[in-house]
DNA sequence: AGGAAGCTAGTAAGCGCTTTCATGCTTCGT
DNA sequence: ACGAAGCATGAAAGCGCTTACTAGCTTCCT
C-alpha cells in the first residue's frame, strides 16, 4: 500500500518575533523594544536579543507592524510611464525624498488610462501609503474630477494625503496638496523671447486641447502675444498629441500647405524633436529659416542639433516638493513648520542654439 | 478659566470590515467572502454588502489582509536609477508584467550604493514582496556576494524569490532565479561586424574592470579577435566608467596621444555618445575616419548623428521574464509549467550609420 | 417521511506585531 | 530602615483581515 499520508513539506518559514523572544529568553515585547529603540532596555538584554535576531536571520513583518499601529512608511507615486524622462525625473525626486524620510517608494504607471489611474489610487490607499502623489496634467472631465475628489477624501479620512503634482487643484473643499510649476509663465517668457528676436508669425504646435498643461501653456503664449501687441492668429495654433510623430507629421503638413511662419513653439521637447526632424527632412534650416523652442528641458533637448532652446522645469525638485507636502515635513524634517498645502516651483528659459533673430 | 480639556479631534478614520458588516447586517466573514468572491454568497446578501461598501467608501486594509494569509501581491524591483533608460526599460517591463499578474510594483533605486542595495532587499523582504528583482551587473566582491546570498535564502525561507536580472548566478546552492542576456555573444557579434568591415585596430572603451557586464563584454570582444586571428592589444583596452564624461575625456586623451585605431567599441551607448562628442570636437569624422559601436540600444543611439550601430537588448522583455520567473508563472499564466529557474534573452546587433568599411 | 446532501451564514481562532498596564526589583531620601 | 520613586520586563489586548469549523435551512432521494 502506498503511503498517501501528507508529508508536511518543511517550508523553512521565517522566524517570528516570538521565536526571537524565546531564543533570547525574553518576551516579545522586549524584542519589539529593542528593534524600535523607543524604550529603555538594559544593555545585556539588548545584546542577547540582537544576537538572537542575527542567528535566526529575523526580518520583521512590515504588515504586522503596519497593522499594529506603526505607519507603513511608504509613499506611492502614479505616473504615466517610467520611460518618459519627464516623469522619470519627477519619480527620481520623489524616490530620493521619500528615501530621505525613511519611506519606501511604490511607482505605478497608468500608461495613459484614466481608469487605471483611479484603480491605482485605490490600490495605494489599500497599501496605506503615507502619501499618494498623482503626477501630470489632467484632462477636463467633471465626472473624472469627481472620482479623484472622492478618493482624495477617502485617503484623507485614513490619514493619508493625495498630492497633485503638475495639475490644478480640485477645489478648496477637496483635501489635497498641490505642487505646480509655472506653465503659463514659462510659455509667456519663451514666447516673449521669440518675439524680441523679431519673430511675428509663431506656430504653436502640439498638446491635447483639454489637457490642463496645454491650456496653461497656450494661455501664456497668448498673453505674450497680447503683451507685445501681436494678433492671435488661430491659423497658427495646431494642437495635438504630445509625441514625436505628431510634431513630425504636422510640420510636414504645414510646410506642404506653405503656411507662413518663422518660429515654432512646441508644446514640449518631444514634439520639438519630431518637428525638427521634419524640418530637416524638408531642407528647412534651423534656426536660419525657422526658429524652434520647446518646453520641459528633458535630455533630448541637448541631443538635438541645433540644441533646443526651451523652458526648464526643475522636475526633480517638483517630485521632492510633492513628497514634503504629502508627508507634511519641511526642508529639513522640521515637523513644526506650519502645514503647507501648496507649492509652486519656478520655471526658467534656457537659451541654446535653436533660435535666431529674424533678419 | 480656559478649557484645556482634550477636545478629541474626530479624525474621520476609515471604515473597517466590521463597520461594513454591521451596516449590511451580516458578519465580517460574509463581507470578506463578497470581496474575495471565493465562496458562495447569495445574490441578496451580496448586494446588501456591496451597497454598504459603496456607502461607507470602504477600502480594504492591505496589511491586515496580507497578515491574515493572503499574499501581499506586490513585486519589488531594485535598480540603479530611474533616469537611466537602460534601467527604465527594464522597470517598465517589470511594472507591466507585474500588473498583468495583478501585482503592485515597488521600484527602489540604489544610486550605485551596495549598502543601499542590501538594505533595500531587506526592506522589500519586510514588505513581503512576492518577488524581489535585482537588476544590473554585479561587482566582483566575495563579501558582498555572500550578503546577497544570505538574503536570497531568507527570502526563499519566507516563500519569496530573489531574481537576478542581468547578473550572473550566485551559485547552485543559492535559491535564486536568473534572467540573463547575452553580453558575451553580443560583444562577439558586434566586434566581428567591425572586423568584417576591415577594421583591425579596435579600441574598447569604458566599463569598470570588476563589473560582471564589462568582464563578459570584453570576453566576447576578445573571442572575436581570436576567432579572426587578430592580436589582443592591451594598449587598445581602456576600461573605466560607464558614463558620457568618461567617453568624452578618454577619447580626447587617446586622440592627443595619437593612438592608432580605426574603430571604437564602447562598453555602452552612453559612453559612445560621449566619445562621439569628443570625436566631433576634435574634427574626426564618424564613420569616415573612425567607426563607432555601442551596446544596449537605448534611445540615445538613435539621436546621435550618425545614428549608432549597437547591440540591442530586449530590455522590456528582460523585465517581464524576471517577473514571470519570480512569480513562477508561464507566459499565459500557466501555473502548471515546470518551475523554471533561469532564462536567457537573446541580443541582436542593429546596424545604423556609425560604421563604415575600412578603405 | 426521514435522513443525507447541499447551501448559506456565523463563530472564532489566529496572522505577527505594538503598546498599555501591571509587576517585581533596585535605589534613594529622610 | 521603610515607603517612594525609578527601571526593566512581562502579560495581554488589540490592529483588520482570512478561513477553518460549525450550525441552521432547504432540497432531494429512497
Amino acid at each position: 500500500m502506498i503511503d498517501s499520508e501528507e508529508v508536511p513539506v518543511t517550508e523553512p518559514s521565517l522566524a517570528t518575533m516570538a521565536d526571537v523572544a524565546k531564543r533570547a529568553g525574553v518576551s516579545s515585547a522586549t524584542v519589539s523594544r529593542v528593534i524600535n529603540g523607543n524604550y529603555p532596555v538594559s544593555a545585556v538584554t539588548r545584546q542577547r536579543v540582537e544576537r538572537a535576531i542575527a542567528e535566526l536571520g529575523y526580518v520583521a513583518n512590515a504588515h504586522a507592524r503596519a497593522l499594529a499601529g506603526a505607519t507603513n512608511r511608504t509613499v506611492g507615486i502614479i505616473i504615466n510611464d517610467v520611460i518618459d524622462p519627464f516623469y522619470a525625473y519627477i519619480a527620481r525626486g520623489v524616490e530620493r525624498e521619500a528615501t530621505r524620510h525613511g519611506r519606501l517608494c511604490m511607482v505605478c504607471c497608468t500608461h495613459g488610462s484614466h481608469e487605471k489611474e483611479l484603480a491605482l489610487i485605490d490600490l495605494l490607499h489599500e497599501q496605506r501609503a503615507d502619501a499618494v502623489i498623482l503626477v501630470g496634467g489632467a484632462y477636463e472631465d467633471r465626472a473624472y474630477a469627481a472620482q479623484v475628489a472622492r478618493r482624495a477624501r477617502a485617503l484623507h479620512a485614513s490619514g493619508s494625503t493625495l498630492v497633485l503634482c503638475g495639475r490644478p487643484s480640485l477645489g478648496d473643499d477637496v483635501p489635497t496638496r498641490v505642487v505646480e510649476y509655472d506653465n503659463e509663465g514659462g510659455a509667456f517668457a519663451i514666447t516673449d523671447h521669440l518675439i524680441t528676436q523679431g519673430h511675428r508669425k509663431i506656430v504653436f504646435l502640439g498638446g491635447p486641447p483639454s489637457l490642463s498643461t496645454t491650456v496653461a501653456r497656450l494661455a501664456g503664449h497668448r498673453r505674450a502675444l497680447a503683451f507685445r501687441g501681436l494678433p492671435y492668429d488661430k491659423g497658427l495654433i495646431h494642437l495635438g498629441q504630445l509625441n514625436r510623430r505628431f510634431g513630425y507629421d504636422r510640420i510636414r503638413a504645414l510646410l506642404a500647405d506653405k503656411l507662413d511662419f518663422t518660429a515654432l513653439f512646441c508644446a514640449n521637447d518631444t514634439v520639438a524633436a519630431g518637428a525638427m526632424q521634419g524640418l530637416e527632412l524638408a531642407g528647412v534650416p534651423v534656426p536660419e529659416a525657422v526658429s524652434v523652442v520647446g518646453y520641459d528641458d528633458v535630455p533630448i533637448a541637448q541631443e538635438l542639433r541645433p540644441q533646443l532652446t526651451t523652458v526648464r522645469i526643475p522636475l526633480e525638485e517638483l517630485g521632492r516638493q510633492a513628497v514634503r507636502l504629502g508627508l507634511d515635513v519641511g526642508d529639513d524634517d522640521d515637523y513644526l513648520s506650519p502645514v503647507q498645502t501648496m507649492a509652486k516651483v519656478g520655471t526658467s528659459i534656457v537659451v541654446r542654439a535653436s533660435v535666431a533673430p529674424l533678419s
